[in-house]
Order: structure tokens, then C-alpha cells, then sequence
DNA sequence: CTGGATGCAAACGCTTTGCAAATAG
DNA sequence: CTATTTGCAAAGCGTTTGCATCCAG
């Protein structure tokens, strides 16, 4: 990737307007949201904010280990605390996702914590395949 | 999601003419690949083959579980052969990712695909952090 | 013949970028 | 006062869709 022109807003111990601003939001939020829901969220408290700032401010906050994301079946990304950190159940039909409460991987990314000049912020594991009511809808397709 | 219009192209048994391409170039390779990337080979080796026709049969060798999918930093989708099952080590700021062997989960995939109504295909697991370059740079701009 | 598959180009939607104004320290 | 940060609008870019044509059975 090459050098940025604008230098990083990104490991700076004080946060930003903006970054004071999305965070808060997160923190009340209990699931992954988007970065043009966090917008009309904002917008919609009467908090100033500038969509472009949203996505600026969420790179910033993921750089920095506080903000994981993944990508949804649409192709949006999806953002939350990494503190809140959850797996999925995903039906590549219809896209619904479901929540997973177990995760094996814990283990695994202590020792590649520990073993790798890589610094480890998060994991995402995700299951596809097909939800019950996807299974049968394809199946009359057959 | 809404239902299609279409009705799919994905739960037969015979292969489509597309399909077939999509599937050899595929099984010739040994890393995940873009849609353009497949689009552009087909292309290459002189066979026919329509930009759009290259994602409608990702998409439905994805449906029949052949195909497995994630994204890349960028947000391009990367596609690969569901038994090429490899997990990664991604770099937040540069994007640079790197295969692992390891996998953890295959023992609650087991779990879980006796236990529930959703049949599963594959699962992603990635690990995001940064690698040793990219903490170097960004302390930099500290 | 009939319905699905394909190619092309246009449309889409999320994300990024250029640039000038606002803000921070 | 200088360097970041922000907002807006425009551009970017991967992906999807409309539609006419092609092909398979």
C-alpha cells in the first residue's frame, strides 16, 4: 500500500472530535452496525458529522485496535468494539447472520500473539452455508 | 432478500458452460482469486466469457458449497475452491495478508453442523492486527 | 420450441478523495 | 499561526441488473 499524502490520524493518544463522537455511539450499541448507520444515528441526535468523517474516523479507531469490522453478504462493512467480540452464523442465500457465543480460536491467536513479529488486534470466524428456510427454498429450484 | 426473478442457476447437478470454465482455471490455482482476476485469465486463454457471467457463477458455485468467498481489505471479493480451506493473518494498514495452516474450529464446525438446522459450507477465520512494517511506520507518525 | 444461460452496458451502492473551511493547540 | 480535522461533493470501483441474444434439451 503506498505512503498516505495526509499523515495518519491513527496512533495519537487523544481522540478526535469525531472519534470522541462515533465512539460514544458504539458503546451503546450491542451489535455491528455500518459506517452510514453510525452517520444517520449521528445526524439524527443532531450531532454534526460529515459522512466521509465517519469512514475517516472508523479507520482511525480499527488502526488503533479499538474497532474491528466485517464485511456483510452485501458487501458493507460492518463495525463494532473489539471488545464486543462475536462470531457468526451466516446464510450465503438470504445473508442473515446469526450470533455465536463459542469461540475456539482464543488459544490459537495467544500462541500467535506471542510467537509472531505480528501485532494481533482481533479475529473474525464466520460460518456460510444455508439456512433452514434457504435449504428448502433452493431445493424447489432443483 | 427479496426472491429472484431469475429463478437460480445453482441447485442442478450438470455444470453450465461457465461453470465449467470458472471451475477448471480454479482448480489450476492455488491462491484466492478476484472475480476480475478470473475474468481477465478466461480472457487471457482466448475463452469467451462475459465480466457478469463470471460473478453469476461464482455466486452459484458459492450456493452449491464448491466455492468458498472472503474479502480483501480493499473490499474486493476473493474466491477460492472450498477444500484450499486456509485461514489468514491480515495487516489492518497495509493489507498484506498471510496463509495459516492452523485451524482450530474444524471440531465446533463439527459440533455445530450436527446440532442445528443450517448447513453449513465453510467457515472464514482471519486474524487482523498489524504486521511488523506497519508498526514501525505508524510510530512513527506518533 | 421453451426456458435457462450469457454478454454487454448501464445502473448501483459503498467507500474514498480533492479541496476549502473550521478547529485545535 | 501552523498543522489537523472536518464537510461536502465528486470521483472511484467492485458488483449487480436489464435486456436482447444464444444455447441446451
Amino acid at each position: 500500500m503506498e505512503p498516505r499524502q495526509h499523515p495518519p490520524e491513527s496512533t495519537k493518544d487523544s481522540l478526535t472530535r469525531s472519534q470522541a463522537q462515533v465512539l460514544k455511539l458504539m458503546q451503546h450499541l450491542d451489535c455491528a452496525v455500518s459506517a452510514q448507520e453510525l452517520f444517520t444515528m449521528l445526524r439524527n441526535q443532531h450531532q454534526n458529522i460529515g459522512l466521509a468523517t465517519v469512514y475517516r474516523t472508523l479507520k482511525a479507531l480499527t488502526l488503533r485496535g479499538i474497532v474491528q469490522l466485517r464485511t456483510s453478504t452485501n458487501g458493507e462493512s460492518l463495525y463494532s468494539l473489539v471488545e464486543q467480540d462475536t462470531h457468526h452464523l451466516t446464510c450465503l442465500n438470504c445473508g442473515q447472520s446469526f450470533p455465536l457465543k463459542e469461540c475456539p480460536v482464543h488459544e490459537l491467536e495467544a500462541n500467535l500473539r506471542s510467537s509472531q513479529a505480528f501485532k494481533i488486534y482481533y479475529h473474525t470466524l464466520e460460518f456460510f452455508g444455508l439456512c433452514s428456510l434457504c435449504q428448502l427454498q433452493l431445493e424447489v429450484g432443483t
